[in-house]
DNA sequence: TTATGTTAGTGTCAAAGTAACACAAACAAT
DNA sequence: ATTGTTTGTGTTACTTTGACACTAACATAA
C-alpha cells in the first residue's frame, strides 16, 4: 500500500485511530493484591469502573503519557512501568476506534490520598480477586496484568517495587504468597531469594513490632533498564 | 483531560499519531535463524531494508493488518503470529509521527517464491546474525523479537510453526541449537522434549535420507489461543 | 557386493536443585 | 512473668539436569 504523505503537521490522507494509554497499577494493600480503579465521570460508561489513562499527545511517548495520566487522574507515584500489551479490536470502544497501548505499573503500599481526577468522579483501590464489572474491555486488560505480574515473580525482580526500600524478608515473602495465591516455605524462600543476589542486608532491623526484630533489606543496584524487562 | 468527541466518523479536535504494524518473520533456512526484509522503494530511507509492515485500517485489528501487509508485501503465509511490542518514540520515523505495533511471526521454511511487493523494490530473507542496517528503528524491533523468541523456546510450542507439519526430532533438536545458540545432548533433549508432550509420533517415518530413517512427529492439538502465548 | 558416510535411537550415573520438615530467640503487650 | 507473634536457622529425601558411547538403518560410491 502506500503511504501518506505528510503535508505539514496534519495527515488526512487516511482516517485513523485514536490512541490512548491505560494503566493497570498494582499495590499489596491489607494482605490482597490490588489495582487502581477510576469512576467514569463521562459517557461512555459513565458511573462504572475503569482503568486510568487517557489520548496520547503528540510530543510524548506512549510511557510519558501513561505516567501523566496516572498523576492528572489519581495523583499516584509509581515505582515500575512497563508496556503490557496494545489492545485493538476494532470496536472496543462503542464511540469511534480507539487503539489502547495498555501498560502495567506497581508502587508499594502508602496511604496514597487519591486525588479527586478531573474526569473521574472517583478513584479506588481494588482487591483483584473481588473487582465490579469493568468498562470497555479493560476486564481482559487487568487479567492479562495479573498473569504477567505473576508470570514474572520467578525469573525477576518485579517483586521489589511492591515494597517500600528497605524491607523484611517476611515482607517479601507475603508479596510472593499473595501474588502466586499459594504458601511458601518459609525456609526455602530465604535460601532461594538470597542466592539470587537481588537484595542485600542493609545492617539495620526493624522495631516497634510486637516480636522479634527482623533483618531489613534492599534491592542492590542493577543500573541499566531494558526492553520490557 | 477531556475526550476528544465523535462527530461523524471523523475527530480532529486532537491530532493523533499515524498507526502502522511491522512484521518480523523469522524462518530457518540454510542452517541459520533468518528474517525477511524488503528494500524500501520509497522516501524515506529509500533504498534500505525494513521491514515489512504499513498501515492499520479503520476495518481491521492489528494482527489482521500484519497479516495482509505480509501477504502484500511478499506474499508469505505465516504459521504463528503474536504482538511483539508497541514502538512509540516520538521522531521513530523522520516524517511525522508513526506508532509501530510490532510483530512476532513464524513461517516453516519452505522455498517461498518472493512475490515483488507493490511498494518495496525486492524482498529477501537474512541471516540474523548477519543483517544490513535497516531503516527506522527496525534493528531494535528485530532484536527484540530475537530476544523473545530465545527467550520462549523452553517453556512454550514456540519451536514447532518453524518446522513442516511432520517433522524428526533431528529436524526440532537442529530448531533449538540454531535459536539458543548452543549444542545440545542428544539423549537429554529427547527425554525432555517428550516429556512435555508436546508432539507425538505419526507412526510414519522418513525416508529417501542418506541415512536411517526417524521417526515423524507432529504437534498434540491444543486446541485454545490466548493472548500473547 | 562391500565399504563408507551419515543420522537415528537408546540408558546410566553423578551432580545440582527443589521440597519437606521443627524449634529456639527476640520483641511488644498484657 | 506470661502470652502472642514473627524471626532465623540445617538436614534429608526426592527430582531434575547434564555428561557420556555405542549399535542400527539407510543411500551412495567403490
Amino acid at each position: 500500500m502506500s503511504l501518506p504523505e505528510a503535508s505539514g503537521r496534519f495527515c488526512y490522507d487516511y482516517e485513523r485511530p485514536s490512541v490512548a494509554t491505560d494503566i493497570v497499577l498494582f499495590t499489596i494493600r491489607e494482605g490482597a493484591l490490588s489495582v487502581l480503579l477510576i469512576e467514569r465521570g463521562e459517557h461512555p460508561f459513565k458511573g462504572s469502573w475503569a482503568l486510568p489513562g487517557g489520548f496520547l499527545r503528540m510530543d510524548e511517548s506512549p510511557e510519558q503519557c501513561a505516567l501523566r495520566e496516572l498523576e492528572e487522574e489519581t495523583g499516584v507515584e509509581v515505582s515500575y512501568l512497563e508496556q503490557l500489551y496494545s489492545f485493538g479490536a476494532v470496536r472496543r470502544d462503542p464511540r469511534y476506534r480507539v487503539l489502547s497501548i495498555a501498560h502495567f505499573a506497581l508502587t508499594p503500599w502508602q496511604d496514597h490520598s487519591l486525588k479527586a481526577a478531573t474526569d473521574a468522579a472517583d478513584a479506588r483501590w481494588f482487591d483483584c480477586h473481588n473487582l465490579p464489572k469493568l468498562a470497555f474491555d479493560h476486564s481482559d486488560i487487568v487479567g492479562l496484568a495479573m498473569q504477567r505480574l505473576a508470570a514474572k515473580l520467578n525469573y525477576s525482580t518485579i517483586a521489589l517495587p511492591l515494597l517500600p526500600k528497605e524491607f523484611t524478608l517476611g515482607a517479601l515473602q507475603q508479596v510472593y504468597e499473595i501474588i502466586s495465591g499459594k504458601p511458601i516455605d518459609k525456609r526455602n524462600f530465604r535460601k532461594q531469594i538470597l542466592a539470587r543476589k537481588h537484595i542485600e542486608e542493609t545492617g539495620k532491623k526493624s522495631k516497634g513490632d510486637a516480636h522479634r526484630p527482623a533483618m531489613l533489606y534492599r534491592a542492590v543496584d542493577v543500573g541499566k533498564v531494558v526492553y520490557e524487562g
